[in-house]
DNA sequence: GCGCATGCTGAGCGCGAGCTGAAGGCGAGT
DNA sequence: ACTCGCCTTCAGCTCGCGCTCAGCATGCGC
């Protein structure tokens, strides 16, 4: 069900911060400080994608790089210097599915990883909740064959909850993921899960329950 | 079983006052002053989590946090300092999995810790105690298929008698576990816990005993 | 039995969580 | 420059929830 992330970063706070921010996203992850051991976890762990930063000690991002595409079917997000333009388009060459310069945003990170997964299919793009079908990849929400209409936001708070579906999330947890925040601002979330819940029910779809003193839900029955 | 929790912090009160807190939710611990025996500490004591305290005399929390992820699969819960944002920043990157600005109530730090270690795994989301399934992630209560509505606190109460089913709990700790109070109040536990009661009884459900005299257990009758 | 301690629960109240309409700001498109 | 749509902030409102209190019930010791 859950993809299967293998990071590769020999900088160990940044691997472990984007370690955990993925396995917050719902992926199943390992961390590695270095390619060696890259071949026996390609065939152990089976990861769906590797994250891969270029300057590595020992074998460097783009040797690993090759070895990934011939032996495995794994998607590759890089980890670039920012202003290093030849290592984009090194690495562009050598077939990376992605980029991110360092220093990144996690989040961006996360979506790129996630993007990247959908991509090649491994990451199921549609979530069906109810009578509800939300497609992340098309960035269409559909009820009973009937487009709802969203705006972008709303469609990155919908995807979340449906990627959450049946778990109770709460203001803080869809700040950070929807909107990258870290400081507690609840009228904002408050805002757009009203005018999602609004345009859902305009529908006939009554999906996004909150839950007082928690947070919100989406899920089908009452 | 139960998980083993590593608190590092060096004003004596509040370690204390954690580690009680902690011990009372069931939760195995060990208080250190400081970091200095952290790589003895992870090999002996073998924690699920530690609790780490950023101003720290010797290697702050944050080399200890480096410490921590390279050599142990622990999660990491930090006090910072609430208004440091600086430090919130520089955790962030660090990969800590979770935060709690000082001061804080104890009760928020149990809970954080435990959603932690909801979150790798350590600790089962749900737990059944008669034919009682309690799912503290999905803020759910179900009884036969069907779901018992329950407040906020309700529901952290509930969770906490779960966690401890079996077990006499006093109504003190109750009171620090659940609220994270300090004074004691039992009539305040009392009338919680009678709602839960009411509203599981609705159900069919008889599993909270009073033992007069000593607290509350949650147990399926004898 | 009596008296005290402990526990239970219905009622009321204040607060704050959550919802929403409105308005300002900003960027994109024309 | 102007318009339009979207995001965000703000303020006012509602109502559910948590807490306190008081009176009653139940045990327990004597």
């Amino acid at each position: 069900m859950s993809a299967r992330v293998l990071v590769i970063e020999d900088a160990e706070a940044i691997g472990a911060a984007v370690s955990s921010a993925l396995r917050e996203s719902g992926y199943e992850v390992q961390h590695r400080l270095d390619g060696r051991q890259l071949e026996a976890d390609l065939g152990r762990f089976r990861p769906d994608l590797v994250v891969l930063d270029v300057m590595l000690p020992g074998r460097d991002g783009f040797q690993l790089l090759e070895v990934i595409r011939r032996s495995s079917g794994a998607g590759v997000v890089m980890l670039t210097a920012r202003d290093g333009v030849p290592d984009r388009l090194r690495g562009l060459a050598g077939g990376a599915d992605d980029y991110v310069g360092k220093p990144f945003v996690l989040a961006e990170l996360v979506a790129r990883v996630s993007a990247v997964l959908r991509r090649l299919g491994r990451t199921p793009s549609t979530v069906q909740v109810g009578d509800l079908v939300v497609d992340a990849d098309a960035g269409v929400v559909m009820r009973a064959d009937q487009p709802i209409e969203l705006t972008a936001t709303e469609l990155r708070l919908l995807v979340y909850l449906a990627a959450q579906r049946g778990r109770v999330v709460s203001k803080t947890q869809i700040l950070t993921a929807v909107w990258g925040y870290e400081d507690y601002d609840p009228n904002l979330v408050e805002v757009h899960v009203s005018a999602v819940r609004r345009k859902l029910e305009e529908h006939g779809s009554r999906l996004v329950h909150t839950v007082r003193g928690l947070g919100y839900v989406l899920r089908a029955e009452e």
